[in-house]
DNA sequence: TAGATTGTTAATCGATTAACAATC
DNA sequence: TAGATTGTTAATCGATTAACAATC
């Protein structure tokens, strides 16, 4: 840290930069200059300058950036080696292919349950773990102590199991489903991934192109 | 129209209001003033009306905002009854979830075409479409003219659609693969759905809790 | 040392909030 | 008419860009 307040832009910004990194890493690039970084990334050099130093100072004048330095400072920054437990709930289309689909582990999180309201889903192996009734729920937390849940329910189950579970272990929501958490629980962590709300707006810029 | 330039946080909002006015339209209720829905909503009073206002004079004063109407003037402006036809590229987990989760219909999309490089699913049936293998897809959009394409297939394979699909009838991208479309294309439009951003914001907001 | 590029401050730009006159 | 609430302007706040001295 660098003692100064990270604005909510820079942190959308840091996965990107991460990804980048990540990428020149694996292609053996060295170092990179932040107006190199920006042309990369679609970003100005200063703003990439910027941000980085909010968090530390990790270039070096006349050089630029240590690629490989600067994607594990990032990855520190991000707790991507933090370990973190996830639950997931709600196994339908959506739920099942988030479940096979995301690499949880290259971001440290480990999916430890799986759960459905829907008795005959029961017993159901996803990704090696057996799906679990949500009567199970408070049990599990206990035991366990997931700090995420991965919400792939519908809107009106969502406001019931949220309270549930903030009451237990769980710390942030990756919110799959239509239902506003922050504006009903304004204190826990959320990620939204709103699906309708993409789509809609890549409506209103087909609508409005020029 | 109202003659000002929308900004893009003006437009993100869009759809949220849109949903919370849907709801509270299909629960019967009438009018609505801007410091109601701002708490519905968790926004501010000045910030609804400073975003309707770019658009025309949607309340009356001493009134609020008349729910059915506001709901239906913001349909338009998003262009959710505006016909779209979409294809899919990529029948992973991912992309059968998708054909298979969204409400295309409820926002004016048609999903036309579903297509895979895979030659052992073609045939397959989802949501009432065959998957058509890649091979077919300049002849397809030269009949068919679809204006948005949802990428479901890894980044590596994404550079060479892309740029395929902008030389036919394709205007836009609904992207989850993790390629950037836009620092390579600026020109055309696009919309992120990266889960592997989103879930590592959420990783620096468990991180950096307070 | 000369050249390059950072870290950081200052200037600009844009978005949000506050305030209030207009008006239903 | 009085009360409520919008539409809109002005004030504030925050984020981005530009500039440049520090320094590798």
């Amino acid at each position: 840290m660098n003692g100064k307040v990270i604005s909510n832009s820079c942190i959308r910004r840091l996965p990107r930069y991460y990804r980048f990194l990540g990428e020149l890493k694996s292609k053996g690039v060295l170092r990179i200059s932040s107006g190199e970084f920006a042309k990369k990334t679609g970003l100005t050099a200063s703003q990439i300058r910027q941000d980085l130093n909010c968090f530390g100072d990790f270039g070096q004048q006349g050089y630029g950036y240590n690629i490989e330095l600067l994607h594990g400072e990032i990855g520190k920054i991000l707790g991507l080696s933090t370990p973190k437990k996830v639950i997931l709930i709600g196994v339908g289309n959506l739920g099942k292919a988030v479940a096979q689909h995301i690499n949880f582990e290259s971001m440290g999180y480990q999916l430890v349950g799986i759960f459905d309201k829907k008795e005959s889903l029961a017993g159901q192996i996803i990704r090696g773990l057996p799906v679990r009734n949500v009567s199970g729920l408070d049990e599990f937390c206990r035991e366990v102590n997931p700090t995420v849940a991965i919400l792939c329910i519908p809107k009106d189950a969502a406001a019931i199991t949220v309270n549930q579970l903030t009451g237990l272990s769980v710390k942030a929501f990756w919110n799959f489903s239509h239902y506003d958490i922050k504006v009903h629980n304004p204190d826990v962590i959320v990620e939204n991934m709103h699906f309708g709300d993409s789509l809609m707006t890549l409506s209103y810029r087909l609508n409005n192109q020029d």
